[in-house]
RNA sequence: CGGGUCGUGGCGCAGUUUGGUAGCGCACUUGACUGGGGGUCAAGGGGCCGCAGGUUCAAAUCCUGUCGACCCGACCA
């Protein structure tokens, strides 16, 4: 089944600098740190509206067209079907799913003059459920799969990064509603390949990772990550292709034993920490063993043990320990609970003990003594001292082994542009979402849901092609391919000639910019590498004189001359061969 | 939510310490020159100094309140 993408991008092939609405910036905005955010502002793509709210002025309307229309495409090509929902949703819908309280204050509420509650759609996962529920009823029309662009409101602790972190943003998302798990799984897979030529469409570098569902819910997901060191994401990824979120990822830790296995008290004069440890023993931080004191969902008190050179994964210490969470300088004293020196032998009784799996095969640990400038070596598991459970704990980091191959892994950061869940029954079982299977029996959906960060991957797109002029786009996402650059505005033969070349190029199907502006070589180069047109046809007497234009690829800001009869052709054929790198 | 910084023409900033005619650069308008990497000269237009109170003969400047923005933090013992 295909349909064919609804959304595609009508633009204009012969744009003019002298119309276009494009107030360009000298000057950074100051607010904006990271390059994207300061190149789409100053490339006049986004305004500033509010606190991570952002208007698409026509240059950046042109791009996000063209990542629609790409995203559309693939949609289309796996069988998703193009729809639209609203924005404001009733509450009665999200306390039907729990997460009216669940959401906690990301969720933006609004009430109408008569008092009724509403929500600003964070994601539309009840609004869809509630709207097939009551009409898709048999298996026969399953499975089913639809999706929409729409804005998404997260009321965001601290919105920053531009359209990395914003408030409002425009995302497609798509549902699908199965009768099995092996449906799901079939159109769950289709939609991470689809995810995966999205990415290479747009240009970009990325890894797929295995991640946390977080408030979405459901079990299995897999992030999208574009590399850049301006994301907020940590990854590690290994050269046989393996790539998971830090926050989740199930790699083998390297943990060491330090010194012999007998029980010994050493005497620490130091401040209570790993790093001050270490050095005042003079060994790596990996032979000693960390503790951090929480609580679980009912106050009780549990000491989680992790390889000293490790960070505590929050995620994991939460699917490990039910609403743990650490305890504060204050509690720890009052349960009576030596800060800095925590060990596992002679603890409070009633306080559990969970250890990280890398500690399993550490006979004897380096320990804090319980008691103020004391640590314990030899420590041993099942003799001094017993451990509650054995799961995993830390955080991923570089050093840390490949669970598929054994390799070492190293450690990058990136921008998560998409994500893929397999939602399950969660959704149409607390929303009462039915169908009626072969045998007469109600079953609920068995539901997937799949988010593309449309305006976030616009500025994924720029944190990978940009440089100290400006942005340079993919032909895929540019506002426009080609500019034309007339130098000498005085004179008419260049003039003419470069509306003559210019409007060759668009006839032939090249989306055509032309720099018709009065202004300086100076101020149209500029504002042509900040923009980031791919390719400009620069047209000035000098090289009339030869017979020639030049051609400045703004990728590697390479020049070249073209004798000017040939100068359409050549890059008629340039840009199809570009536009087939991306098809 | 905690800590910090800041709100002055469209943008970027000075002026606030020590109260007394609201300034600079860019942008904008007009004219002239210029024309291959943000040009030059000349003449212009544009601001209740975030908002609300207060002190004072007089407030951008001092006081109080309030709103907003930005940065750091909010698990990393």
């Amino acid at each position: 089944m295909a349909f064919a993408a609804l959304t595609t991008p009508k633009l204009p092939t012969l744009l003019r600098m002298s119309e276009l609405y494009a107030p360009t910036l000298r000057e950074d905005p100051v607010d904006a740190e990271i390059a994207s955010h300061r190149l789409l502002v100053r490339a006049a793509m986004i305004r500033k509206v509010a606190a991570g709210v952002y208007s698409f002025l026509p240059l950046g309307m042109r791009v996000l067209a063209k990542v629609e229309a790409i995203v559309a495409e693939e949609m289309a090509a796996i069988g998703s079907q193009e729809m639209r929902m609203s924005v404001i949703q009733p509450a009665e819908l999200w306390h039907e799913s729990g997460r009216w309280d669940d959401y906690g204050p990301e969720l933006m509420r609004l009430e109408d003059r008569h008092g009724h509650s509403f929500a600003l759609a964070p994601t539309h996962e009840e609004l869809i459920t509630a709207l097939i529920r009551n009409e898709l009823r048999s298996y026969r029309e399953l499975p089913k799969s639809l999706y929409h662009f729409s804005n998404k409101y997260r009321d965001e602790i601290r919105p920053r990064f531009g359209l990395l972190r914003a408030r409002e943003f425009i995302m497609k998302d798509a549902y699908s509603f199965h009768v099995d798990q092996a449906s799901l799984q079939e159109h769950y897979e289709q939609q991470a390949r689809a995810y995966g030529r999205i990415c290479e469409r747009l240009g970009l570098t990325y890894f797929p990772v295995e991640a946390d569902s977080g408030q979405i819910g459901g079990k299995v997901t897999i992030e999208f990550m574009a590399l850049a060191e301006a994301g907020e994401a940590e990854l590690v990824y290994c050269d046989c292709g393996y790539a998971a979120n830090t926050e989740v990822a199930e790699v083998n830790v390297r943990a060491e034993s330090y010194a012999g296995e007998t029980l010994r008290e050493i005497h620490t004069p130091i401040e209570g920490s790993i790093a001050s440890l270490a050095k005042f023993l003079s060994i790596p931080e990996s032979q000693t063993v960390k503790a951090l004191a929480g609580c679980d969902l009912d106050g009780r008190i549990v000491v989680l043990f992790i390889p000293g050179d490790h960070e505590l994964g929050p995620i994991k210490a939460l699917r490990a320990v039910e609403g743990f969470e650490l305890l504060t300088d204050e509690e720890m004293e009052a349960a009576g609970l030596a800060r800095g020196y925590l060990g596992p032998v002679d603890l409070p009784g009633g306080v559990r003990i969970i250890a990280d799996r890398a500690l399993q095969s550490v006979p004897h640990w380096l320990v804090g003594a319980n008691r103020e400038q004391y640590h314990l070596s030899g420590a041993r598991p099942g003799r001094d001292f017993e451990v509650d459970a054995w799961v995993d704990l830390t955080t991923a980091q570089s050093g840390d082994r490949c669970p598929l191959c054994g390799r070492d892994l190293k450690m990058a950061r990136g921008i998560e542009v998409g994500q893929v869940f397999q939602l399950g029954t969660k959704y149409s079982e607390s929303m009462g979402a039915q169908y009626m299977d072969e045998e007469g029996n109600e079953k609920p959906f068995v539901m997937g849901c799949y988010g593309w960060g449309v305006t976030r991957c616009l500025a994924a797109v720029v944190e990978q092609y940009n440089d100290e002029d400006g942005i340079f786009w993919p032909v895929s996402v540019a506002p426009a391919e080609v500019c034309v650059v007339p130098l000498a505005v005085g004179d008419n033969e260049v003039v003419q000639l470069a509306e003559r070349l210019a409007g060759e190029l668009a006839a032939a199907g090249v989306e055509v910019v032309i720099d018709d502006r009065d202004e300086r070589a100076g101020v149209k180069f500029a504002d042509a590498d900040l923009i980031g047109w791919p390719y400009q046809l620069v047209i000035g007497k000098r090289g009339l004189a030869a017979g020639e234009v030049e051609l400045k690829t703004r990728e590697n800001n390479e020049k070249q001359s073209l004798p000017l009869e040939q100068s359409v052709d050549s890059l008629v054929a340039l840009i199809a061969a570009r536009r087939e790198a991306y098809a």
